[in-house]
DNA sequence: TTTTTATATCAACAATTGTTTATGTTTGAA
DNA sequence: TTCAAACATAAACAATTGTTGATATAAAAA
């Protein structure tokens, strides 16, 4: 068993400077630069510069995903569900910060036609939600709010704090976190 | 008075571009070609390309603040002004979308100085609404939740409607908007 | 030992980029 | 009519970019 994996490294490094820099602002030369190696060599644990970004965003993506299955294919109510969505968001962006940066940042460099096939991806998991939504409020569990507005909300109220994670500040407390979130989502903020 | 200036057409085609392509994949050539004429006939317009950026980055951010500045200096209650402040970010996103959305996507392509300065303003304006949301928990008409998460959870829920009116999508109504994001943000959705 | 495999460099490429310089034309005001 | 401002092009620049090909060495497997 490996200890530890060079290709695994170089990805890593490119994930923060992607990260830091955006993905069009950094070069090639930038990664091999923090890998104290020549540009060229970076073409041995890649095919093109483009394959790093793909590569994070679908695996990131489907980790998402996964977690939203397996919530929304489980015997909890609505409102359950929702919190155990909520749940899976700050675990994965408290443990995988700069993937879920890229996620949020960098998407629109992907080129087709793995653009389109990305954006399926994003508009699929936000279906996902929106049937919960929809069952929740048929249930009476939820107010009939529009569902295209509910949805928008709830997914940008959880769409910031993987920057606290991936900043060297010191981080928020996750459970609290989600406990103030679902606070907030649920009851509103007006006392 | 004039009727069309061509600076101002200059610009606004470049304000769509960028939009729809990034800054960073933004050329000059590709925003000369929309203009139908040479690249170098550009700078008759404008010194740099990031002037542009800068034109309407601080541009549309002092409409941010001005509306924010009156708010809080009004008579309002707390839970009165926080009204009037979706309702001034829903009047500016929908009257200024491209503009809102290069504030959102493409304040990273800043340089300095500008880019600490930026950064300064963003960060004053949300110690803006830091304060009133501490005001309004001091006097008992918010709940007493931690003001960094309930900033963030604010405005980003506020952060995404600018995309409905920069495509020629079915609007949404931006009265309906305003009455369902308040609520969200006020009771939650719990029913 | 032999032979892959992993790791590395050097040199060069073709294309693209923002910007400048020099120069020309059109237009509207004096 | 004169003249300056506005509007336009052609040509070139220096720098940067992702990527390839040829080649070399070190490490691991056979």
């Amino acid at each position: 068993m490996k200890v530890s994996n060079k290709k695994e490294d170089f990805l890593q490094e490119s994930l923060k400077l992607i990260h830091e820099k955006g993905f069009k602002a950094t070069t090639m030369r930038d990664i091999a630069e923090r890998m104290n190696f020549d540009v060229s060599n970076s073409y041995n644990y890649i095919k093109s510069k483009h394959e790093i970004l793909e590569g994070f965003l679908f695996g990131t993506s489907a980790e998402f995903h996964s977690a939203m299955d397996n919530v929304l294919s489980s015997s909890y109510s609505p409102d359950e569900k929702l919190k155990q969505i909520i749940s899976s968001h700050i675990t994965i962006a408290s443990t995988k910060p700069f993937e879920v940066a890229l996620m949020v940042n960098e998407w629109r460099n992907l080129k087709e036609p793995k653009y389109t096939e990305y954006i399926k991806l994003r508009d699929s998991y936000e279906e996902k939600l929106g049937s919960l939504l929809l069952e929740g409020i048929e249930m009476g569990v939820f107010k009939a709010f529009d569902i295209t507005i509910a949805k928008s909300v709830i997914l940008s109220s959880l769409r910031w704090f993987y920057d606290s994670y991936a900043t060297n500040n010191p981080n928020i407390n996750p459970i609290e976190l989600e406990r103030q979130i679902v606070s907030f989502l649920f009851k509103g903020f007006l006392e």
